[in-house]
DNA sequence: ATATCTGCAAACTCTTTGCAGGGTC
DNA sequence: GACCCTGCAAAGAGTTTGCAGATAT
């Protein structure tokens, strides 16, 4: 048995194997980024960081990749407006949500412990089995006026910070 | 004065003019196509009913509107997978949310009136004004193994149900 | 050895936009 | 009458895909 010499298995590799996926170098490029991410990066991002470790990928291979992990479950996508699909890797159990600054784009996470329980017995009273989640909340800061931010209509949101 | 002998103002008609809008008839077209809408149409879907209305309606238009509608908060933007932003009439107060069928995409409205007050709380906690949320449940059907329907992997969403 | 994966570039789909003409307030 | 809106068609952005060669198991 030849032993790899590299680095350790990231968390999402691990799962992907446990899924059977053929683990290519550039899986395990992918993987590890998203693993070690705490944002939620678009697919332009991942293959930015995926670069810094490996040259030899290309966008498409992420494209194809997250769209895998999304299938198999190890990823989640979310849409928090600005055209491109981003991605987090699916936490079991402890969920986090999203609350979205209206004026600039910028998203905080929160938790609310109580809350997938309460959606578990939404989905079972309509006689379905949970899968998963996404719950978006969109705000604005309250008073603190800080001066050169507007506080008019909506931002559209192109392209905002993670 | 003149009178337009016309049907009566749509709901989001009325909005429009509210907030300054200038009615021009294809967007009076848009809006009762809109106002009418129980489900949540796409903007092809859109512009396919608005066509049965009036022939004088472009893709664009439809578009621009609903792009400035959501803009005003008359609408909301849906992302249920699929690729294509699928949009509802946005009601103040009364909130309701959607369970996805992940296999095959079918949307399920559901209500939760404690849900709505439970978000206020925590965007005020975080310091925020509650603008507006989503809520999206993913689930699958239990049991009752209907023969033809794969419980395989999530079925990919391109162009489902409304 | 074989089935799967990758890079490249072309193709696709959804959405936005410049421009000239038309309509609303 | 000024300004905004619309249609058309072209351009943009994000994502998918066919193919030939490379790779994992």
């Amino acid at each position: 048995m030849i032993l790899k010499a590299q680095s350790a298995e990231s968390r999402i590799e691990q799962l992907c194997v446990e899924h059977g996926l053929k683990m290519t170098g550039q899986r395990r490029v992918i993987a590890r980024v998203l693993s070690e991410a705490d944002d939620h990066p678009d697919v332009e991002e991942l293959y930015r960081r995926a670069l810094t470790l490996d040259s030899r990928i290309s966008v498409a291979t992420v494209y194809r990749t997250v769209r895998l992990l999304e299938e198999k479950g190890i990823l989640e996508r979310r849409d928090f407006g600005g055209g491109r699909a981003r991605y987090e890797a699916t936490e079991n159990g402890r969920h986090h949500y999203h609350l979205i600054d209206v004026d600039n784009g910028k998203v905080i996470e929160f938790e609310d412990p109580e809350h997938e329980a309460l959606m578990k017995k939404v989905a079972n009273r309509l006689g379905f089995e949970f899968v998963s989640m996404r719950l978006e909340l969109f705000g604005r800061k309250k008073s603190a006026a800080k001066p050169g931010v507007k506080t008019s209509s909506r931002a559209r949101q192109k392209g905002n910070a993670a």
